[in-house]
DNA sequence: TCCTTAATAGTAATGATTACTAATAACAGT
DNA sequence: ACTGTTATTAGTAATCATTACTATTAAGGA
């Protein structure tokens, strides 16, 4: 495994923001420093760090999103606008006594408040 | 909204298991049922029972998965495998006073019993 | 500096899902 | 039951996120 720029640019995006970026966006963010950079790069990386566990992939209908690993933390995705929005304030408990349990992934469906406002109007 | 015998007989298919079919299964299952049914028609009607509440989507990292509406659980996808098992046996609870919540997924990820006996050998 | 080979850039391919359209069939009103 | 309206379907083309492929480049150890 090596250290590339490609790589360490990446992960920088990803940790520059407590946004929920894709890889589109993670790319063209990527161009403006590397503009040679490919987007099947960008993939690649993306699949290494999440498998690494240094990245947290947040798999929705369409495309996936990745985020910065950071206290574990539940999503809140708007049926409306697609807006992700960082959960904190639950508790989870669990029992899997069979099966050997890395991680879990929390994701609450609603509206979110702006789109309830924006109905009312 | 009209009932047609295609969206009788997905329905039907996704209530004769409690295994959590993708879209294709579902579409071979009702071939023999309906040969002339079209898959295009089998992603349309689990749109629409999606949107009504009367059937779960499960998103994984490839393709999505639907299921039943039964007593509220979580899922456990194993990372070897991808098989897919049901839990109920866990606890949740959240404030949210901003958004409205109308649902919540939740999904463990780890390796399950079969695939981890599988590894000691 | 040199060599090995992992990683990249660029592009083609894949595969799940959706869009489109002419033909069909629910079903409300008669 | 018959008819007309129009939602739904079958079949297929298109879309779009993601992955595969390959010649070229560049980490990084010796």
């Amino acid at each position: 495994m090596r250290n590339t720029k490609q790589k360490k640019l990446v992960y920088d995006i990803i940790y520059s923001t407590y946004d929920h970026l894709d890889a589109r966006s993670i790319y063209n963010q990527a161009k403006l420093e590397i503009p040679s950079i490919s987007l099947a790069t960008v993939y690649r990386i993306l699949n290494e760090l999440c498998d690494l566990g240094k990245v947290l992939r947040i798999a929705t209908d369409n495309e996936d999103n990745f985020d910065r690993i950071d206290t574990k933390h539940a999503h809140f995705i708007c049926s409306k606008c697609n807006k992700i929005i960082d959960i904190f304030d639950y508790t989870l408990k669990y029992k899997m006594p069979d099966n050997i349990v890395y991680n879990y992934d929390l994701v609450f469906h609603g509206i979110c408040n702006d789109c309830k406002r924006n109905e009312v109007k």
